[in-house]
DNA sequence: ATATATAATTAGGAAACCCTAATTTTAGTA
DNA sequence: TACTAAAATTAGGGTTTCCTAATTATATAT
């Protein structure tokens, strides 16, 4: 029974703290995230407070209740079922995908998303290597890490990325970096973190720090020495 | 750029006239159909006056303009396709088909249902017979009539409903009627129009007039002498 | 023709959502 | 510490969407 809107608010804070659960959710951070101005956040913040969705206050920021919860992390999980059925059932490039998820994660039938899940072969990640949580709101572990948490000589495989851009999605091409390469670290540059790797055809590739930051990989061997906490 | 309710009072209108060419659209029937009050319904037929989408006079009722037409042949034309897409390739039974295609169909996406249409292999009509207007809001022509127009001897099958209540759905299961079922009129009975008629397993089936206003089919042989004419 | 339903309309108001323009806090810096 | 930039909040207002209650038309039926 909640709106779309609702949906929308709740998802945007679950966002925003998933980025860092250290850092505080401001109304401001909502604001720029939804494209709306302080004043209608705060607004809104305190009708889904007063509905147990979230809580608020200054010093804490917004944090969702379980109730609020439960709703973010199923409207998540919808989005990425729905973003991998669009990409592997109907092949939509990765580009279109996102937009369209917008609209169908508010679509409201629990069996139209079992069904589809189910076709796509029930993952546990989406093909951008975002974890798709379970019905109950559980996301899958994995040890999947940014680049950046390399030592030299480690073999691992591109499992996704962590930020979304268009502009960082182009650079990936421009690198000729493609999802489940496998990327050999051959040198991480002391002085600006730069890492410098080759891929399966022994190609060179020179990957600057914050990008690396973005790329998500997993370690081909277990306790390879590098900081696999995400 | 139009709603979500834009859509749907658009597509009520056009839905309310379909049923009977003469008849105007009132505010009472918008308002029933979309379990709204008159005066709510007066104000919206305001705006979308304004915005070009409908006429409204007391006279002559609710229209739509042109511009109204092809938003809601399209709804029509979004919602049809849905419905067989979720029945034919989801597997959903048409029972649950309807209420889901009407979230599905404001999802705004030509790609999206170019695609999907395409998958259920670009079909002139829907499992219910209903004909899926073509991209330029076009109804594909044919001579399904309701089973009452027949005349006494006709074969004719089974091509969809007119009417789509749980009531009259359960009716036709009970009187072991399907889709695309042949049967062959015996008689009409005078004082009625009560029909007798038999399934292809010869059994016979007796079916109400006002039943028969519902039931859509075509006959086998073309000028058999039924009126043809919807 | 007149009384009585039914439909349309007007009036007025509530809630959801969103804004700008102040004002007040809070935090960061000279 | 005092000043300033940034963030939060308050005040007030606009639009959309929906309502109830009252009024005016329009049919319908006796």
């Amino acid at each position: 029974m909640n709106s779309f809107k609702e949906e929308n608010y709740l998802k945007a804070i679950y966002q925003l703290s998933v980025i860092d659960k250290e850092t505080i959710v401001s109304i401001t951070d909502i604001a720029n995230s939804l494209a709306l101005k302080p004043p209608t956040v705060l607004e809104k913040l305190n009708t889904l407070s007063t509905k147990g969705y979230v809580t608020y206050n200054k010093i804490e920021g917004a944090k969702l209740t379980k109730k609020g919860f439960d709703i973010a992390i199923n409207i998540v999980r919808r989005h990425r079922i729905w973003e991998t059925y669009l990409y592997k059932q109907l092949h939509f490039s990765w580009s279109e995908v996102h937009e369209i998820a917008e609209q169908l994660e508010h679509v409201n039938s629990d069996k139209l998303i079992d069904k589809i899940y189910h076709v796509i072969g029930s993952p546990e990640f989406d093909p951008h290597g975002d974890p798709i949580p379970n019905k109950q709101g559980v996301l899958p572990v994995s040890d999947r890490r940014p680049l950046s948490k390399s030592v030299n000589g480690c073999k691992c495989v591109v499992l996704g990325v962590s930020e979304h851009s268009e502009a960082f999605l182009n650079h990936l091409t421009d690198l000729n970096i493609v999802l489940n390469d496998k990327l050999v670290v051959e040198q991480i540059i002391a002085y600006d973190e730069t890492i410098k790797m080759r891929n399966k055809n022994k190609e060179l590739i020179l990957i600057s720090s914050k990008a690396a930051q973005q790329l998500l990989v997993i370690c081909v061997k277990p306790n390879c020495g590098c900081k696999i906490k995400i």
